[in-house]
DNA sequence: CTAGCCGTTTGATCTGCCTCAAAGACCTGA
DNA sequence: TCAGGTCTTTGAGGCAGATCAAACGGCTAG
């Protein structure tokens, strides 16, 4: 996908200098010194799409930055209903710091590279680093809040509103994470990177909700698809209005 | 409602010095000379009952740290839903550091005491002061966990399963804001501070559904009430085995 | 090319929660 | 004590989305 990945990623010796996310993540404000550390305590990891890299309840044992693909974080009931928490795309960051077992589960929904480090490792790094630890703390903040926006959709959006929700959402996570400038505009066609069962569990919905939803915006031109996963935006606008 | 805070409590010299969640809130850590620094750049606040702290999409100027009472985060659509996103009891961390629009707005759920602080004399002192900033990381990774847990709840749970959580959730955290020390057990009797219709804001529902639940519950014997807000849990086991 | 599989779409029916409506309970002030 | 307001409960009916069922379409292996 970038080219300094085309050899095989987790061997490289100093991947942090070379490292695709360097300047988004939250290793961005370090110096070369304290990047050569970090680079000691850390190591590459390719997951497998549908791998699994952690589960909810386990010992939160190690946590990491994402450089390439898109994973999801969900939970389970007792009896098997599955609610995605989140996504997380290339510079975005997993796991528990501080805490003792993970709260959620962590699948990779593409080919994934992750950064991974020993939670000890990186929680002594963090203390003795405290502009890590602040851009962890402005990281966290901002996925509060975005998770905050999502209950709004989970507690009061219909269906059509929530699938509108997403596919913009989707559309501007999908150029953040493809685009290292910040001379781009949101793009009108992407890719999908989940199945509609998984969209269903994301927007608390069932999979045949969602697909009708998907057929009703086709049939109004809102969007255009090509196969199940290509989707072009046609009117943004009607999408904006129901997702305000 | 505590000793120290008879006499007018936002016109004290060093309220810090006093404050009835000094070992709870972010300040914890902050050895004497740091909580006089803090002192000097924050006020206290009294709120009425329904009184608004902060306002959704307003420039966030300040942050606080919730003294006494509770107080609700929410935020709305354009055509007036609303969800309330959290509840905010003594020794939580309210408002937006680092961020230039408060994402949500907080209202007092009852008459509450907050600790208020300029944001860009707070950020600052906080860049300072790492480990106020730690203290912050920490409540913030906490809050994000808890928001997580109700996305399943939003997304996946019935109506009698919310009211569930709801009541224990309620009881949990009412013995946390009450008692200092650790000696105390989770208590069966509580009062909710919130009306029907803020508890269909914070579970999805209406107020109708809400309140049918309660019927439920009261004639299942699952729960006893004396008045409106007077709650006993009488069979913790069923309140358990539904929220799980 | 074909069979079989899996994910998706479409259709029919059901139901939990919402909506609308009205009665009941509690609270406050006169 | 009573009047009037507000909040809550209860009832009746409707609907959005769930559930159950079957057909469809794209992909892969043989």
């Amino acid at each position: 996908m970038v080219a300094m990945q085309a050899d095989d990623p987790t061997n490289e010796i100093n991947f942090c200098q070379a490292c695709s996310v360097r300047n988004r993540a939250i290793c961005a404000d370090l110096d070369d010194q304290e990047i050569a550390l970090l680079n000691k305590i850390g190591r590459r990891r390719r997951l497998a799409l549908g791998e699994t890299l952690l589960w909810e309840g386990d010992e939160a044992v190690f946590v990491a930055n994402v450089v390439s693909g898109v994973l999801k974080l969900y939970t389970q009931t007792i009896d098997g209903r599955e609610q995605i928490l989140g996504l997380a795309y290339p510079s975005d960051f997993l796991g528990r710091p501080f805490g003792e077992v993970s709260p959620y589960s962590v699948e990779a929904l593409s080919e994934s590279i992750v950064c991974v480090f020993q939670r000890s490792d990186f929680e002594r790094f963090a203390e003795e680093h405290g502009r890590l630890e602040h851009k962890l703390l402005e990281r966290t903040l901002g996925e509060l809040d975005r998770t905050r926006r999502w209950m709004l959709l989970l507690g009061r959006m219909n269906a059509e509103e929530r699938l509108a929700t997403l596919l913009l959402e989707i559309a501007s996570r999908t150029v953040l994470a493809t685009c290292e400038n910040t001379s781009w505009k949101v793009p009108d066609e992407f890719e999908l990177p989940m199945s509609r069962q998984q969209i269903a569990d994301i927007l608390g919905l069932t999979i045949e909700t969602v697909s009708r939803q998907f057929t009703k915006f086709r049939e109004e031109g809102v969007i255009e698809m090509r196969g199940r996963r290509d989707v072009t935006i046609r009117k943004r606008d009607a999408l904006e209005m129901l997702a305000a």
